[in-house]
DNA sequence: CGGTGCCTTAACCATATGGTTAATTCCCAT
DNA sequence: ATGGGAATTAACCATATGGTTAAGGCACCG
């Protein structure tokens, strides 16, 4: 593969990403993707065949980008504590870069949901629940170990990741209302405030 | 208005909110939307004029659907802990009933944030800010009572309304990741199980 | 009965859209 | 240089889609 093939194909994938984020697949033009891109639109078709294979490849690289991090930072070694603080941090960076990737990703999740088997497995090359099985495993005797020690309240490891993933990420999903609540305080503002008093939340929340 | 024309009208209110859900605004059909309701195409038009408008009659109420519970259950004078357990259980009730419904309107919130405010709007014919506005400073009061006798730690309204909210949304929202972190248990019981949980979850984050 | 006003339909229409094709340009190894 | 293969394009195509129109029903009122 050239330099200018990947830049080119990087070019279209860009584009798509943001056609599609912006719009939603069934929304999406593939002709304002070529626009975009700077290129014919039968060239998309020459990389990616069809509409559908080029949101596949879009849809599969964002949803990467969501889950990837946590996934890892969830698994490591690291106290309960600073994995709540890292993933926090984690996602309020990456969300504000391109708020309107939840939403993006939530509803094609809806739309498509197996696509989400797909992705797993291609995030390993494995089975689904190697994805999330050994992560959550770990989770699991991590938090046995501090309820044992009498440092924390018992959750279960599902409904910890699901909360601390859903605290971060649903105020992008819903920021038009949350904009709505108080138009005075700006959205970054919000978002940058909750950097703290998110894990406050939460780590406050799981105390014993 | 006849009880036909009203029938008629729901049948296709009914079946433009279900293709709409699954497939969103783009994505749905009219011609779909018409077979489902039993009726022709044209008809569609005549009630409704333009798919926009169709898709703005379906998005007001099921945004709607989505808030206003909340909004009234929490700018009531119940107490703090009371609200939090009904509001847990209303999103529960509710969403175990269509579960792709936070999903669509996180989305379509988003490819068209306009609406958001045109709904907030209508849902008391006055300014955005007197939706949330009196809902939040109530809130405010309430919270500031309980943090200065010692039983609460601060929270800014907004953030308890966002927390508690996607606390009970995000999970559906997500729902075919939240399956696939464990094949084991089935949704509805991880759902169920929520119910008691997730107040435990929030009220303990706000102890002192 | 007749007509008045909606509800409902079949048949159309214009166009946007995803996709294809054949030709052209570009690059590079020989 | 040049032959060949990949990148890129302009021009097309078939069809799906939102939307329109003119006419038929159907109920109710005088």
């Amino acid at each position: 593969m050239t330099d200018d093939e990947i830049a080119t194909k990087d070019r279209i994938l860009d584009a798509a990403r943001r056609a599609f984020r912006d719009r939603g697949t069934a929304g999406a033009r593939m002709q304002a993707i070529a626009d975009d891109a700077g290129v014919n639109k039968a060239l998309l078709h020459y990389y990616f065949g069809t509409k559908e294979r080029l949101a596949d490849a879009v849809f599969h690289r964002e949803l990467r980008r969501l889950i990837q991090p946590v996934i890892e930072t969830l698994g490591s070694d690291a106290p309960i504590a600073a994995k709540v603080e890292r993933v926090v941090g984690l996602y309020l960076d990456t969300l504000t870069e391109m708020p309107g990737l939840p939403a993006y990703v939530l509803a094609e999740l809806n739309y498509h949901p197996e696509r989400a088997e797909d992705l797993v497995r291609g995030l390993v090359g494995a089975d689904a629940r190697d994805v999330f099985g050994p992560t959550l495993v770990r989770l699991r005797s991590q938090i046995d170990a501090e309820v044992a020690a009498g440092r924390m309240r018992p959750i279960a490891p599902r409904d910890f990741v699901v909360n601390l993933v859903g605290l971060c990420v649903f105020p992008f999903a819903a920021r038009p209302l949350v904009q709505l609540m108080d138009a005075d305080q700006p959205f970054a503002e919000f978002v940058e405030s909750r950097r703290s008093t998110l894990p406050a939340f939460i780590l406050g929340a799981l105390r014993p």
